[in-house]
RNA sequence: GGACCGGUAGCUCAGUUGGAUAGAGCAGCUGCCUUCUAAGCAGCAGGUCAUUGGUUCGAAUCCAAUCCGGUUCACCA
């Protein structure tokens, strides 16, 4: 198989449970709305409800209220009309919470809940300057995110991408909530797959480098691999077509042996094949570094799969001991999962050389004593949810302290409308290619609208890989990471609606006024909010659970559609009203407040999705 | 064959510990720039939530079966 269903990326996250993290100063409105129902519940009824047990929505639009308690399975176990309970708790509600409820009405089984203006006025006053608005306290719980992961065969591509978005944008996630993170990177730069662009190399490269091509090494690099394949089925063909089989051709074919004879002379060391394998390395390193830097990822701590593949031979001895795992009469070493529903699985081949998951289990191990995390997160396409399945059951039965940590952030594939991308067709993505589409067509949106003649070219540059760069990455994260997703190039390149640059212009707007403004956020807020106003206060307000459901949830697309409802919702209010020429003074420190909150807001969201936002666009 | 994942508007996706008339964006059609950036806003149109049956006050959401698509079950990584 080729060599591209290697391991491509992992990352390890640890997730922390709710009650663990510490309490927030102010709890979200929905948690003061279940814990003053749950109370009033059991003042005038006597029943015990956790607060997590009664059902509380956003009101929709068309009824009046801005949070709904719904009533059917209170009505059930009280035995009571919804009608009378809804007057009833409705009514307790209001005396016992003056400051929280000012009203409710009643349609149906739902009891519409209406909030006091002036916790709206306060949650504003108290967060508008505040520039950690939604950053939690910390938890003291360390978490590493494994991600990117590539192989040193071959420049990255689409898929990558998603998987670097996604395990930055986890890591920044987790580190919002409150948790330590290490960001982790495993390369795989071993292997039949490396040999082969060694080997084409040799035949056909005369010995140029990237240096004296003025091409990226790691570009380079995967042209001989390319043209590994290439030659490799040539002489297949040739050898068919000389009388034999199919398989008897792949097995002889000379660039084949010559590739096979390499990974041999690596393991035994052979100064030149480790020579070249260096220097090839080398160049592919320098040509992931830049793409990295471009696209924002970074390692606290990088392993290498050169090092690491032996690792795990020593606990495969323990697993035999403890009678985990058993061996075979011709001397391979296996688990039995069967009782897990699972097949049984080889640790050990019968040459005593390990497999690509005895490394890993080795890995977790060493990841363990070296960083000591409460979980691990791997980000790893959904091609390997067996494989992690049966790693996290192994290193259980071993009873090995990483075990209970280990998760698997698994995301789908990324396909094109055409359908798979397949390199054998030439319909793969590449990375560093679709980086420079994205930046130059937000260079000629640019242009065309002509709103910032007067930055500089530094300037302009930085503008439009935000902007190019904020796209792209909007577009890979705003999609549920276990689904896989069709990469559409005309539509992602979009800069309307639900995209990066909406938000991102949103935020320009807002700044331009508050550039204007003078900042005036502390001051009396007057009265009487207007329904915009109230809607934009409820939105912002959402923010800190949204970011805690996000980390949970290992999903960063959660922040990405909040970010961007909350920007629909704020370019609403933006049009009906105006802020720096508001009707009173009140009314204009009140927008003031409700405009930096959200510019804050936005900009913190983005952060956590690896997307700047720009002063002016 | 076993296991797992998915099927919601023409397209791309939300919504799934069961709750009000299933929501966005794009594409299509109407309006809105002498006023804080129109990369914007307001509106129209667009649905057998794969199919069938079940559970119940209530199902896109839960259960069963079926159809379709994908992944995986290597002495590959």
């Amino acid at each position: 198989m080729d060599s591209c269903s290697l391991r491509i990326c992992v990352a390890k996250v640890v997730v922390i449970s709710y009650f663990c993290q510490p309490k927030m100063l102010i709890m979200s409105v929905v948690a003061q709305v279940k814990q003053a129902t749950s109370q009033a519940i059991k003042d005038l009824y006597g029943l015990d409800l956790f607060p997590s047990e009664i059902l509380v929505n956003a009101t929709k639009p068309e009824f009046e209220g801005d949070y709904t308690v719904v009533l059917f399975a209170l009505v059930k176990q009280l035995k009571l009309s919804p009608d009378a309970l809804g007057q009833q708790l409705g009514t307790e509600l209001l005396e016992k919470n003056p400051a929280l409820f000012s009203g409710f009405n009643l349609i149906k089984g739902f009891l519409n809940l209406v909030i006091t203006e002036k916790y709206w006025l306060d949650f504003l006053q108290r967060h508008a300057a505040d520039e950690q608005y939604g950053i939690a306290q910390p938890t003291g719980k360390k978490v590493m995110v494994e991600y990117s992961s590539p192989n040193t065969n071959k420049p990255l591509h689409l898929g990558h991408l998603r998987n670097n978005f996604l395990g930055r944008s986890i890591a920044e996630i987790l580190k919002a909530t409150g948790h330590e993170v290490v960001k982790t990177c495993i390369v795989n730069d071993r292997g039949i797959h490396i040999c082969k662009s060694m080997i084409a190399w040799q035949l056909f490269a005369n010995g140029t480098t990237p240096a004296t091509t003025h091409t990226k090494g790691d570009h380079f690099v995967g042209d001989y691999y390319v043209r590994f394949n290439d030659e490799y089925k040539k002489q297949v063909d040739a050898l068919k077509a000389a009388g034999k089989t199919t398989e008897e051709a792949e097995k002889e074919a000379p660039v084949m042996r010559a590739a096979q004879q390499m990974l041999l002379d690596w393991e035994a060391g052979k100064p030149e094949v480790m020579q070249l394998w260096r220097d090839m390395n080398g160049w592919v390193y320098e040509g992931f570094q830049a793409t990295y830097q471009r696209i924002g990822s970074d390692f606290n701590k990088t392993y290498y799969e050169s090092n690491t593949y032996l690792l795990g031979k020593d606990l495969v001895n323990m697993g035999l001991e403890k009678g985990v795992f058993y061996q075979k009469d011709d001397g391979s070493v296996w688990i039995d999962l069967t009782a897990d529903g699972l097949d049984e699985k080889l640790v050990r081949r019968k040459d005593g050389t390990s497999v690509y998951i005895t490394q890993d289990i080795g890995l977790a191990e060493q990841k363990q004593q070296e960083f000591h995390a409460d979980q691990s997160i791997y980000v790893v396409g959904d091609e390997q949810n067996y494989h992690f399945k049966v790693l996290k059951l192994i290193c259980q039965k071993l009873g090995l302290p990483s075990a209970d940590g280990i998760y698997h952030l698994s995301y789908g594939m990324v396909e094109l409308p055409t359908g798979k991308m397949k390199s054998r067709e030439g319909t793969v993505v590449d990375a560093d290619d679709l980086v420079d589409e994205m930046v130059s067509i937000a260079k000629q949106k640019t242009e065309e609208l002509g709103k910032v003649r007067d930055f500089t070219d530094m300037e302009l540059t930085g503008l439009y890989d935000t902007i190019g760069l904020g796209a792209l990455k909007f577009f890979l994260l705003r999609v549920d990471p276990k689904k896989k997703m069709v990469f559409n190039p005309e539509e992602s390149i979009d800069f309307h609606g639900f995209t990066g640059p909406f938000v991102q212009y949103t935020h320009a707007r807002i700044r331009s006024i508050l550039r204007k403004a003078e900042c005036d956020t502390i001051g009396d807020a007057g009265e009487g909010l207007l329904p915009l106003e109230r809607a934009l206060a409820i939105h912002l307000e959402m923010f800190p659970v949204v970011l805690r459901d996000a980390a949970d949830e290992h999903d960063p697309s959660k922040v990405a559609i909040y970010v961007f409802n909350l920007a629909k919702t704020f370019n609403s209010f933006y049009t009906e009203h105006s802020i720096a020429n508001a009707e009173s003074n009140e009314k204009k420190t009140l927008r003031l407040q409700l405009a930096r909150l959200t510019s804050q807001t936005i900009s913190t969201g983005m952060g956590v999705l690896g997307i700047t936002v720009p002063e002016r666009m």
